[in-house]
DNA sequence: ACTGTAGGCCAACGACTGTTGACGTGCCAG
DNA sequence: CTGGCACGTCAACAGTCGTTGGCCTACAGT
């Protein structure tokens, strides 16, 4: 049960103003590049390591303290940039997967294509595994991934879907096979699953991908 | 890294003898039930609550105190037992998928048959959605989840099989179907997964599990 | 030269964790 | 009756966690 809020607090925002406005100073300074933020590189250094962290750990074991040392920095910088924990998760699990522009693809070539994206997308970003990592132990984790879904997935077959309203449910049905494979792979290291090579996906998976694209809804 | 062994210890049997054999005594006490064993409701008590407890949090953050407290009795009991955390997870992590006999079944209805024995199991039984849980955190759940490909899965395949080097392949193309919908249903809740019907849902995935089943490789 | 402020480190807090050992209690065999 | 043993509680340990506040340092504006 101790999961939203600690105690009495304003539980969203966090009290300190984290990344405070880049400091205009007195001066008007119009249109120039205001204070190149000297702490900019240190932030990065964080988000980079959370981004390491999280995927290999999970939201519970991914320690600030290991993040910070990742990092090197301080664990107290981390929360001065971020706020807290949670503030950190969110700013490093931004992610884009780079969907590609389906209807620029022959229309029976687009379940293939689709699965190629996402396995090599998978393949050059850690930062994937470590969403689903996180999804699943955590609430603000699965959130992150719907909204991943609707923002970017859905989109994908709202731009190739004769029916708009079977959109929602074509993403959904791709979207399983895909991370199924994914959480397989690369998370849980099934062995014949680790052992296809791209071309075997692409001719497993592709036709599965292809007919929830195009086949008529049951 | 304080993952496997925490110090200088044995690192898999633990030291204390956990269910020590129901003790025969001094009398011989031939073929009749040993003593009761009183102790067998709380130890029943403990897996349940951590059944539950494993489910609905994962493995860091089920912790014993919540374990016990929800069992009634105090953390040490379970630490009596099961030895440690570890040894609980793999005590409350037993699963049997009660495979369906495929042999039985007309070779056409087979994915649709698989597809809706999985879909009921999984709503019947939270324990599934507690190994995936845990599964994707942690290194000892994840290797119960092979474990049980291997052992519940793959004799599926290399029942009906007619290229026996093919099974563990197609074992593991059904299974990522299969956990991946779960993934997307039960533990993400992604909207459009959670609103199809178990008609709907084997009517979109029936004809993939049947692919993977029959379908010549390619 | 003086000062404000952003960037950073250090030490500590309170809470919670898994785990341990000493101690009580009621049942059963002798 | 008496001793042993299974069952169970209590209090504490050592460690780690997220988080906080004070203090130091270097640099920019005046």
């Amino acid at each position: 049960m101790p999961e939203s809020a600690p105690s009495g607090r304003p539980a969203i925002t966090p009290d300190v103003d984290l990344d405070p406005p880049p400091v205009a100073s007195s001066a008007p300074d119009a249109g120039q590049h205001p204070r190149p933020r000297r702490s900019a590189a240190t932030r990065a250094a964080i988000l980079a390591a959370a981004r390491d962290r999280f995927a290999a750990d999970g939201y519970e074991r991914a320690t600030i303290r290991a993040i910070a040392r990742d990092a090197g920095i301080d664990p107290s910088m981390v929360m001065r940039y971020y706020g807290n924990k949670e503030g950190l998760f969110a700013a490093a699990s931004e992610i884009d997967l780079h969907a590609p522009d389906l209807t620029a693809v022959p229309p029976e070539e687009r379940g293939a294509r689709l699965v190629r994206h996402f396995v090599e997308l998978w393949e050059s970003d850690e930062t994937l595994t470590g969403m689903m990592r996180v999804g699943v132990t955590n609430e603000a984790g699965a959130e992150r991934m719907r909204q991943v879904f609707a923002e970017q997935v859905r989109p994908l077959l709202d731009a190739i879907c004769e029916v708009p309203e079977e959109a929602p449910t074509r993403a959904a049905l791709v979207g399983s096979q895909i991370l199924g494979m994914a959480l397989c792979r690369y998370v849980l290291h099934v062995p014949p699953a680790v052992d296809l090579t791209h071309d075997e996906l692409v001719a497993w998976l592709g036709p599965t991908v292809q007919r929830y694209l195009t086949a008529e809804a049951p």
